[in-house]
Order: C-alpha cells, then structure tokens, then sequence
DNA sequence: TTCTTATGCATTGTCGACATTCCACAATCA
DNA sequence: TGATTGTGGAATGTCGACAATGCATAAGAA
C-alpha cells in the first residue's frame, strides 16, 4: 500500500476541485475494506494496526478508528489486547446472509407493487448483465448484479431498507470474490433477472417473490467448499 | 455523571471476584447509549468531546470511540470539524423503523414454524406483560414486551437476523422512551402478544404474520407529534 | 449602510509516547 | 517428570499536546 497522506499536501490552496476533506480514518477504512472485499484481505488474516500505520504513513489513531468502522460493517473482529483480524467466514453466516438477503429483496418487491414505482434502470442492467455474461467478464456482471440489486432497494424508497442492505451485501460481495468464479454459470445468473423484472411489470407479487426466493438460494447453495475457513 | 476511571483501580489486586477487563470505550459508549435510550439525552442533544472526557474523567480517545460505536449503531452523527450530537428522529425514520421490525418478526415466525421449534418463554413474557399492563407499571411492560419479541428472534435460530433486530431495537427502545407514556394503552399492547403465541401453537403462519404486522403498525402509529425533532 | 475580508474561538482530527494486558516460553521447585 | 512461577515480547488501550477546519463575529473599505 502506499503513502496515504502524500496524496493530499498539509497546506494546499484552494484548487479549482478542492480535494474533498476526507478524515484519514475513512480513507484507510475505504481501502482496507476494498482490500476485504475484493478478497486480497483474505477471512483470518490479522490486521496489526503498528504495522498497518507504517505501511500507511499515518499514526495509529485513524487506523484504529478505520478498523474499528470495518468492524461495524461485520468485516473485522477485534480480540482485546490480541489481535484484529478480518472475519472469518463460517458456512452458517453466508447461509443466513443469502436468506436475509432474500427477505430484504422480497420486502423492496413488496413495496415497490404497493407503490407503483416505475421499474426505471432495472432493465438496463439486466441488459448490461446479458452482455457480461456473454462476454466472460465476472468482474461485469458482479457490478450489473449489484446495479441491479441496488436499484431494485432503492425503488422500494426505503432508507433504512437500503443501510441494511448495503452492510449485508457487503459480505456478499466479499464471498462473490472469494469464490471460484470458474465454477458459476454467468448466463445463468444473468437470465435470472429479466422474469422479474418482468413479473413486477405484470404486477404479480407471488411470481416476483418466488423468484427473487430462488435467485437467492441458487446463489446461497453456491457455497460447494473453499471459502468457509476453520477457525 | 460521575467518574468512570475511580471504579476501576489502577493497581487492583487479584480479588476473589476479578472485575471484567471491559475497555473504557466500551463503558463509555454503554453509559451513552444508556442515556440515549432512556431519553435522558434527547435527539439534537450535541456530545461535544472534551466535556465529556471531563466529565468521565477519561482522556478523549476513548471517548472519540465510544461515540463512533454510537454512531454505527445509528444513534450519533457526526460532522467533520464541526460536532457531533444525538440524531434527531424524523417520522419517517421512526415508519421505517418500525416497518423494518415488521419484517423482521414476520421472517422469525417463519423460520420457527418451519423448524418446529418450542415456544418456551414467550407465554411467560406474555405473562408478566399482562401482570405489568393490570399494575400501570409502564417500565415493566416495555421490559416485558422486549423479552417477549427477544425470545421470538432467538427462536428462528438466525444470529444475522438476531444482529439486525438488536440494531433496530434500540431505536425502538429510544423511541418508547421518548413517548408520552400516559397516552398509551397499556392493557391493549399486553393483549396483543397472547393471540401471536396462540396461532404459532396451532401452526397458523398466516394469522401469526397478520397479528405481528397489526401490532406493529398499532404502535407505529403512536407517533403522535412530540418525538420528531426538526432539524 | 452594506458588502467583503480577516481573525479568533470552539470543535474535531492527528500524532507520538507511555501504560496495560495477554500469551508463550523458559526457569524453578517438589 | 510435572506443575508452577516468572519474564519477555507483541499487541492493543490510554493519554496529553498540537494541527486543521469551519463558523461566527468583528473590522474595514466602498
């Protein structure tokens, strides 16, 4: 990793863009995170915040808070006086992730059809996943699938829907990277999506329920081995 | 509030009882979180960081983390260079909260009628609910009714789901504690658990889901005036 | 007066140093 | 040998001081 702080000069003049004042603690909590959850940072690997300041070029008052925000999110655990380390994963929580998953997505459907929200956005990413997914390209249909997703909570208009959403579809993103992503079928992912969309343009709760239900599973069930680390 | 450091010697020898190595930020932030939920500290209320290290005679670093643990648990906010306080509540964050609860009891009463499981204690919190609703007892319901929807979570067997009704919890709490209590029902919230226990006994998921849902919008819709603090 | 600029204050952000704790491993004794 | 005790290192926990920021308010010019 590199210097954090070069990046932002201590007495910088006001620039046509001034640099955004981002606390040092988030900055390192976004990258820490990013390295989390693109799984670079892989479940158990300890986090040693002397160690962590040095690489970073800052003191270890932010790298405390940092972790202790990734903490927050789930990613992190802290042992006292220990050790932190990033979370390991246990075959129990990826399966309860997916499943409160599938009720949160199952709660936007419903309120989506009680609200009549347009379906805006919804069919481009479907069209952006097809094309990943013919394409090969795994790192574009798990962005579209997280347009998707994304898009799917936002219009059920919902705020505190969506910051229960964002922490939980973190660790999914977490186990997508984590998985062999040779052994995923993309055009299948991808075809799931378009029925319910379509179902939500019929108007039909039950289909559009059953459905998001077994995206879901499909994608819980995926769980065949490697990523579960043993304590 | 009173000194936090004085209960816990420096040099404290190895008593019979050893007193619980509990970090400061975690004292502190319990002590907060104490006076939020409790509405001692109202929304709006700012937590300026070197008062309160002065007041609990503590350096500001824990404090500084005491807050953020606060802060994940969505009852702080802070602005940058600017201060921190108590988030206030708008009515529609309290609908949310509540309508998120909704879903979330609804999916325990799914998973424990899928599993079969026992329905040990919730007769007994339905119990003491009703002994403190006959006795005006206001504390001792609000006591009874968050065991009662405890032991529901517990029972789905789903620690996720446990984490996030915990979360959401509080701000219910929070919200309880900030209500005009004399407008409230006392007898008609008790009366409302013993039939949920009742159509989880006879295995009837659509008249539990229906009873859970009524009764959580009954006291959503309590919001009367006072809670919602303008910005 | 009225708008602009500067300056002081309150608050948070960051830093380096020291204190505390836990764990592993060696040293000691029965 | 086996258990107990002590000691050292590694990590987090806490502290006090200083830096950076934003806002309000006062000072000054048109």
């Amino acid at each position: 990793m590199t210097n954090l702080k070069a990046a932002i000069p201590a007495t910088q003049p006001h620039l046509i863009a001034p640099i955004e004042n981002v606390p040092l603690r988030v900055q390192v909590a976004d990258r820490l995170r990013g390295e989390i959850l693109s799984g670079r940072l892989r479940p158990g690997t300890g986090l040693v915040e002397t160690a962590l300041a040095e690489q970073l070029n800052v003191s270890r008052a932010p790298i405390r808070e940092a972790i202790q925000i990734l903490e927050n999110d789930g990613l992190v655990e802290t042992i006292a006086y220990k050790g932190k380390r990033v979370k390991p994963l246990t075959a129990r929580e990826v399966a309860e992730t997916y499943s409160l998953r599938e009720v949160f997505e199952v709660m936007a459907v419903t309120r989506i059809l009680e609200s009549g929200a347009p379906l805006d956005g919804l069919y481009q990413h479907c069209d952006e996943m097809t094309a990943a997914a013919k394409a090969g390209n795994y790192a574009a249909l798990v962005a579209a699938d997280e347009a998707f997703h994304h898009t799917l909570i936002r219009l059920a208009d919902h705020d505190l829907l969506m910051a229960s959403w964002r922490n939980l579809y973190m660790r999914i993103h977490q186990i997508m990277a984590l998985r062999n992503r040779d052994e995923e079928n993309l055009e299948e992912i991808a075809g799931n999506h378009p029925p319910i969309v379509q179902a939500l343009a019929d108007r039909d709760a039950e289909r559009a329920m059953s459905l998001i239900s077994e995206h879901t599973r499909i994608l819980a069930a995926f769980d065949p081995d490697g990523i579960v680390q043993a304590l």
